[in-house]
DNA sequence: ATGACTCGTACCACGAGA
């Protein structure tokens, strides 16, 4: 079986790549975030005509995510349990389903946006959540993942240049801590080869020749708890999705598993 | 070549992204 996870920033702007990457590629199923659309916008229809069912949790112009599966999408949970909310809102960042014999969630970490920012507080808080509602799941006999865009680059090789990000959201020790929790809970993190170069980048910025220059973050992963780990073959980021125009500021990371 | 931001919404910019 072949998973990936994929920030396609608007799957509006980005469905005639997705449905072509989509047959090339022969993912099963695809974790998405970023949708940028509510779920009556959402191209349900075009997934279908290629064989795929989704599950949707989207409510307009920000984030959103989903799931879409060719093999089986059963026991759809839409929002994060105990999701602190921001400014009094639940932002559409969770979703989780059962496909075939693999339990999944795909996930849209919190930006922070600032370290003193009120979103940063709301990035940590959100960590806890996600860590409470995954633990379960994470210790138990079934292969699962928790795929999508966490928006915390575990460890300073995974940042192009480490003085950069000096100060900012995206690799200070409470992120980081907040990973290292949610991996207490069972779960690994399921390292992609990169195709090219020596660090497993995910996401380049659009501006200053982010991606010719490789100055990327490894943003996007792929946590698995024990089960799901053993089953995994490969695992790698299809920069080729980076490329051209129209292309998303992230690639996809795929995985293959033996299940 | 992979090439100097892009998206949606609103409207003559702007917020958000990381």
């Amino acid at each position: 079986m072949r998973i990936a996870t994929w920030n396609v920033n608007s799957i509006t702007a980005r469905l005639p790549r997705l449905l072509a990457w989509l047959e090339s590629s022969g993912t099963d199923v695809l974790c998405i975030q970023e949708t940028k659309t509510t779920a009556e916008q959402f191209p349900t229809e075009e997934l279908r005509e290629l064989g795929y069912e989704a599950a949707v949790n989207a409510t307009g112009r920000w984030n959103g995510v989903a799931v879409v599966s060719r093999v089986g999408l059963e026991d759809i949970v839409r929002g994060l349990p105990g999701d602190p909310g921001y400014e009094g809102v639940e932002e559409p960042r969770a979703v989780s389903a059962t496909c075939g014999p693999l339990r999944v969630w795909s996930v849209y970490v919190p930006n922070g946006r600032e370290v003193d920012h009120p979103h940063y507080a709301y990035k940590l808080q959100w960590f806890e959540a996600l860590k409470a509602a995954v633990a379960g799941d994470a210790a138990g006999s079934r292969p699962f993942a928790v795929m999508g865009d966490y928006n915390v680059a575990p460890t300073d090789d995974d940042v192009f240049d480490r003085a950069v990000f000096e100060g900012s959201t995206h690799v200070t020790a409470p992120e980081r801590a907040a990973l290292t929790a949610l991996r207490e809970t069972g779960l690994s993190d399921v390292i992609p080869r990169p195709l090219k170069y020596d660090h497993p980048f995910t996401y380049w910025d659009y501006r200053q020749l982010g991606f010719p220059k490789n100055r990327g973050m490894r943003i996007d992963l792929v946590y698995g708890n024990a089960p799901f780990a053993k089953a995994v073959t490969d695992a790698y980021v299809d920069r080729e999705e980076r490329k051209g125009k129209g292309a998303s500021d992230h690639a996809p990371v795929v995985v293959d598993l033996d299940v």
